[in-house]
RNA sequence: GUCCCCAUCGUCUAGCCUGGCCUAGGACACCAGCCUUUCACGCUGGUAACACGGGUUCAAAUCCCGUUGGGGACGCCA
């Protein structure tokens, strides 16, 4: 049974780089017909908060993220990681350690001006010393000093590291809470998981990881390192680098579905394939088609997959997300014409459904145009033909091809070509340049409405 | 600094494992044209990459070594 897990810590919300390695677990969880647990890692008590859960879980639901079990938390757990310490206490695999933080400190320090890689020296380790009163130990593996850590990365393949690289780590700290290296391979035992997907910042701690695993007599899951996600800039993605949570796209417009294709598709492939489903990606997930570096992330791609989902989506479901949208446009939408109607008219014009609800506001109020609109676009010997134009409005059937025949002919009947006059009509009624076909619109804001706003309009035109 | 990982268009990537089908394919972005009632959509075309240097081989984007460059890790954070 493959058991496949995402193990969150509570110390922020969640952000592109962790939402796209809960993606990786899960589909290959669900590929594999095995499960996928959730675990938050808590105990960080100083920066862990409950806020921060409820971010994570509110984002892997939006995503749709399911889980099998869980959510479990460690700090619930912390009986099971004071015995397996006492087990490599009692074995001599693990021993106490009373050096203070100030001269941990002072001895990385040191190392680091001499030009080497600062780690914790041993001081303790076969130590005779006498422990000084009223310090709590912490407690610290004994990592092996020679030979090699070996094991076969799913997505990297072959990685080695050398035992006298590792150090002494803390398996228990001072307060009996444990360390992210002693908890994390201790639930994921506890937990059957039989393939730790996770980010390639972790490579480093696997040796040592197994090394405990080796030490408690424990058999090792199967280890796939999946690469960051870099910013535009190269940086990695960090708070201060574009790393928003990712119930932010929810709120700037972006569909789930959209957001998951996207970050599928970033770091691994399935041949061309660019557009997929989530079933499709289940079907095709494989680990091994996971890139071996890094990717920057292109909000302008996003944008693009976003705008062909939207395309293809139920514009019933379109219009009741975006009634937030219009709700921060103060657009009552169930005064004015149908939203339906509204989306199925801009639903292929823009990328986001906070766009398309900014593009429809002129349906619900009319919009004063800006002063180089109406210079460009408004001229008096242009208000005659506006006049009739609008009195042919008031007589002919409502509907958009009657009201593009009409511009037509009105056009044709001053010899005017079509833009002249549809673009003045444009701007006038919607008091923007940029609109769907403006019979169209016309049509869905009603004649009633259309008479008002030319009146209004022409009653001081050109000005 | 030390260790680990990585390296194909500006970006995401296919191809690499199992060298020849690669005068390197697709997508985003960009540019041009078409469509057009504006803006989009759509369609057509275009610019654009195997980091560098050595090997191995009849043949290397593909295998090996080095250089350079990038990323990560080095906590009683995860």
């Amino acid at each position: 049974m493959i058991r496949t897990r995402f193990a969150p810590s509570p110390t922020g919300y969640l952000h592109i780089g962790g939402a796209r390695t809960a993606l990786f677990s899960w589909a290959y969880a669900r590929k594999h017909g095995g499960q996928f647990v959730l675990r938050i890692e808590d105990t960080d008590r100083e920066r862990s908060t409950k806020q921060s859960t409820e971010a994570i879980l509110e984002g892997m639901e939006w995503l749709g993220l399911d889980y099998d079990e869980g959510p479990y938390y460690q700090m619930e757990r912390l009986d099971r990681y004071r015995e397996a310490a006492e087990q490599l206490l009692r074995e001599n695999r693990a021993y106490y350690c009373y050096a203070s933080k100030e001269e941990l400190d002072a001895m990385r320090e040191q190392q680091r001006a001499a030009g080497l890689k600062p780690r914790y020296d041993g001081r303790w380790r076969d130590s005779k010393q006498t422990p000084p009163a009223g310090v709590k130990p912490v407690i610290r593996f004994k990592n092996p000093q020679e030979g090699y850590v070996t094991f076969n990365d799913l997505v990297k393949g072959k990685i080695t590291m050398a035992n006298h690289e590792l150090d002494d780590l803390v398996l228990l700290r001072s307060d009996g809470i444990p360390t992210y290296n002693f908890g994390v391979i201790l639930d994921d035992l506890d937990m059957n998981i039989s393939h730790v997907i996770r980010g390639d910042d972790h490579i480093n701690n696997t040796p040592r990881q197994i090394n405990i695993l080796k030490a408690l007599g424990a058999p090792l899951p199967q280890y796939a390192h999946v690469p960051m996600i870099l910013g535009a800039d190269g940086e990695r993605l960090s708070k201060r680098h574009g790393a928003v949570s990712i119930t932010q796209y929810r709120e700037d417009g972006y569909l789930p579905e959209g957001l998951v294709n996207y970050l599928a598709r970033l770091g691994w492939s399935h041949g061309d394939e660019e557009i997929f489903d989530r079933d499709q990606l289940i079907a095709w997930f494989d680990l091994t088609s996971i890139n071996h570096a890094p990717a920057k992330f292109d909000p302008q791609k996003l944008r693009w997959l976003n705008q062909q989902y939207l395309k293809k989506t139920d514009s019933k479901r379109l219009a009741e997300l975006a009634i937030p949208f219009f709700d921060r446009d103060n657009c009552d939408t169930s005064q004015g014409p149908d939203l339906l109607k509204i989306v199925n008219l801009l639903k292929e014009r823009v990328d986001t459904i906070e766009e398309l609800a900014d593009a429809a506001v002129y349906f619900f109020r009319p919009l004063e145009p800006s002063s180089s609109l109406k210079a460009q676009h408004f001229s008096l010997e242009l208000k005659p033909v506006l006049n009739s134009l609008k009195d042919k409005f008031t007589v002919i059937d409502w509907n958009h091809q009657a009201i593009n025949s009409e511009i037509k002919k009105t056009a044709g009947e001053h010899e005017m070509k079509l833009p002249k006059l549809a673009m003045p009509l444009r701007v006038m009624v919607t008091g923007e340049a940029q609109t769907p076909s403006i019979a169209a619109v016309l049509e869905l804001l009603g004649r009633e409405e259309t008479l008002k706003r030319m009146d209004h309009r022409l009653s001081f035109f050109p000005d």
